[in-house]
DNA sequence: GGTAAGATCAGC
DNA sequence: CTGATCTTACCT
């Protein structure tokens, strides 16, 4: 797949945008980093948006926070989770129309050393596996910032950069429900590949699939 | 202007 | 299972 044809399945359903991410790298040229996507979920946009997904951090329409996810397809939004972590998504879908694609893990390719020493002392002694599972965590590997907020992952110039990678069989694709969400958590909106540094899945302790 | 819940992780 | 820690949305 081309980078080409991995912009523009951001455009196309939530799903599908998911599906491409899953696979690709993200690339952090002045550090020499590079990782591959191994766990995404798929979030949609408000309710009258074509998606809708109360699931979402664009439900409640445009805000400061998400403002990132209703622009442009291919940008990095940023949030902070629980006050501690940060995590990252493609923005996906046209120009107005929210969504997002959450990874959730990632396998690191190069410059686990980088990686490594940003993690701190646990980062020392962890198995390689585990320096990028789970949202917070990939966070940190990449060492993303509020000031990546918004940045386009197709632009030469910018820290980081989002590539489509090698061949990714279909059948290496597994699907489920999203992790820890409470609301429409029967959509089966996450995505992974069989690599040893995806996630386990946890659900929401008070789960409801209505939506 | 106050508050409860949350797309989480690490340490008991 | 729980604490850490903070932003957002949704009240009053």
């Amino acid at each position: 797949m081309s980078n080409q044809l991995l912009r523009k399945h951001l455009l196309h359903t939530p799903e599908v945008a998911a599906a491409s991410v899953l696979g690709s790298e993200l690339v952090i040229p002045e550090e020499g980093t590079r990782v591959l996507v191994t766990e995404v979920e798929a979030y949609g946009g408000p309710a009258d948006s074509p998606w809708p997904d109360p699931a979402a951090h664009c439900w409640p329409g445009v805000t400061a926070r998400n403002a990132a996810m209703f622009g442009e397809a291919g940008h990095l939004y940023v949030y902070r989770s629980y006050g501690i972590h940060l995590c990252a998504n493609v923005t996906c879908g046209d120009c107005g129309v929210g969504g997002g694609i959450l990874i959730r893990s990632v396998a690191v390719l190069d410059g686990e050393d980088v990686v490594r020493a940003r993690r701190g002392a646990r980062g020392a002694d962890m198995p390689s596996h585990q320096l990028g599972r789970g949202p917070g965590n990939v966070g940190q590997a990449i060492g993303v910032t509020l000031e990546d907020y918004a940045l386009d992952l197709f632009s030469e110039g910018s820290r980081i950069q989002l590539r489509s990678s090698v061949v990714k069989p279909a059948e290496a694709i597994h699907s489920g429900p999203r992790v820890g969400v409470r609301r429409a958590s029967e959509r089966p909106w996450r995505l992974w590949l069989d690599h040893p540094s995806v996630s386990a899945y946890r659900r929401h302790k008070n789960a409801s699939g209505e939506y």
